[in-house]
DNA sequence: AGCATAAGTCATCATCTGTTGACTTGGCGT
DNA sequence: ACGCCAAGTCAACAGATGATGACTTATGCT
């Protein structure tokens, strides 16, 4: 039997590590780096200030374990989809889901808060380009794949902003089937020939 | 003759005012609200820090005086033009655009470095929605011009972010005719009927 | 020239920032 | 029961932050 597996939870490496991790991946996405700080995210997690640094180093150090895009393995291998599935998969990925992990809004969204920092725009750079567009763009005709992928990321990244930061009313409201439909629209022109 | 219209003029208010108000726009566009400090402005302009709540009275009022997005009169009266031609000057204005005196991107996208307060988010979703889709939506056939409108705003925010932001390389490099006519192409369904 | 006033300077404030090191406390193995 | 080591606490640091008010200096008018 474990000694104490208790409500009140003391002096638990793991969990508060974890803890400290979740509490900054909030506030880092909600408010970007310069705007959180270090004691309120100690302050969120119930934990000392002084732990951030036993644990991660550095404010730094913490931002970039705690928000971390991964880019969803089931892109990479799954051969049998054409490219309009591909990006209505995409789509439901990048701004449909919930992510409430990151406030609400896909990991890649909240980082633009924080795009201030050259660290970032290179992570970002890095996540959209080699790890979501790059898939995408082999399963495009020949015809300048890239810029095709590019445009598609264009789309999803708008769409995301436009509801997660600018909250326009109606992409807000009503995220269902027409707007799915008009997606999928917009996105053929990229995946046809010529 | 006027005094002394001299090449180092100084405690000229206006002039002050101004630089103060170019530096500052510059830094808030580039490294955010938070990013950036009242002392940094002030350097840049070559004047004292002092000087900023001489001015402004407060940082948050140089911000608000400094990055102000202004929606182009030439969209609200020009009824002449019809939807697809209005989306093509609105990609040339958002996305290829310079910008130079916002660090080279549209105040729009520079303003998402500062999104996390609520303030910036709510000039952000007036600007965007209220002051241009609007006048785009009104071009539309009937059918959910709001969220059409919507769509085309989230394609040219996400072009402009994956430009300016992200860096994407084939965006970033041409941003030529192949870009504009895809785009053309992807905004088609929104202007067609159905 | 001299004066009044606006424009610019300076030192300084209180607070907040990330970060550190020495201390205390709790839990586990013996 | 005891002692050890890891986990957590605390006070304090140096520097940066936004902001203030008293001071100085230039400029334009008479």
């Amino acid at each position: 039997m474990l000694t104490s597996m208790n409500p009140t939870r003391r002096r638990d490496r793991a969990a508060t590590r974890a803890a400290l991790l979740d509490a900054a991946r909030l506030r880092f996405s909600r408010h970007g780096y310069d705007g959180t700080g270090v004691r309120e995210i100690a302050a969120d997690a119930g934990v000392d200030p002084a732990l951030v640094f036993r644990y991660f180093g550095s404010k730094k150090e913490l931002y970039a374990r705690a928000v971390r895009p991964e880019v969803p393995e089931g892109l990479a291998d799954d051969t049998g989809r054409s490219a309009a599935e591909l990006a209505d998969t995409l789509l439901h990925e990048v701004v449909l889901a919930d992510w409430e992990e990151y406030g609400g809004e896909h990991p890649l969204l909240a980082m633009l808060r924080s795009s201030g920092h050259a660290d970032v725009r290179e992570q970002l750079r890095a996540q959209v380009c080699d790890g979501y567009l790059r898939t995408f763009a082999e399963r495009l005709p020949e015809g300048a794949p890239e810029l095709r992928a590019e445009m598609l990321g264009a789309l999803l990244l708008g769409l995301g902003v436009m509801r997660s930061v600018v909250g326009s009313p109606a992409l807000t409201a009503a995220p269902s089937e027409e707007t799915r439909a008009l997606f999928a629209r917009m996105v053929a022109p990229l995946v046809e020939e010529g």
